[in-house]
DNA sequence: CTATATTTACTACAGGTGTAGTATTGCTAC
DNA sequence: GTAGCAATACTACACCTGTAGTAAATATAG
């Protein structure tokens, strides 16, 4: 079968990846809030797939191993946004946006915050 | 194991009896572009594994199945909008915003859409 | 009525996924 | 240098998921 999207977990596991470079499985468990009550060798087990998928690579230093991300942030991002866009919003970001101002799912911070993005692209464009 | 979110084929089911109210499995199969090609039996499993995790129900007229939404549009829609923004954008749609302007992920339409939605809304709430 | 086609109900199977156990290897503190 | 702890490598297992085959029931055309 084809690997699905990345799992919540997954996801996670990248971002302390961006940012950290390289970790071992005892670091990642400590990062991962998630993670804190599980068997370490789960952790190991995810970073293992994750390797055998080709999101990460390992090196050793001495007899450990450290895993570090192989792809890149911004096209997974971008890849990710897509599929969910088309799936459930028609690919439409202001779909999107209609439903959660319809449903009131939207803070005000967050409404604000989105308002001046795009009045500061409006400036880029003038 | 938890059944993940919905998938995509899973999700255009969703939609087309969300508009017919209650289709047969010919008549899915018949709707969905992505199922032309694939066995008839493989539609009905996906039916039936709806019907099993109470996404769906079905109803005999004769001897024939008929299958329909037991599940409310809006709250998965809120569900699978929510888990997707918190997985990857934080929970906020402005950074999802934030995202596709600077990597002109967005058409110039939807763009425009997006900031009449918000100057709608803005006219709302003087 | 009977041969054919449709539909249902059930079974199957490979690969994904969350979760973790076990055996072995290697490090560390006496 | 050895007992014990930590890390690796490997295995396991149940449920999910895409895909579909098969047998039995039912409808349909002639």
């Amino acid at each position: 079968m084809k690997k699905q999207g990345l799992s919540g977990v997954e996801w996670s596991i990248l971002n302390s990846l961006w940012e950290n470079n390289e970790m071992t499985v005892k670091e990642v468990q400590g990062s991962i809030q998630d993670l804190q009550d599980k068997a370490y060798t789960t952790i190991q087990t995810y970073l293992e797939r994750m390797v055998k998928y080709k999101y990460l690579k390992k090196r050793k230093r001495g007899s450990i191993n450290f895993y570090y991300p192989v792809i890149d942030r911004e096209s997974i991002l971008k890849q990710e946004t897509t599929s969910f866009l088309s799936k459930i919003f028609n690919g439409s970001v202001s779909n999107l946006a209609a439903f959660l101002l319809s449903t009131d799912n939207i803070s005000k911070e967050d409404l604000k915050k989105l308002k001046s993005i795009l009045a500061e692209e409006e400036k880029k464009h003038e």
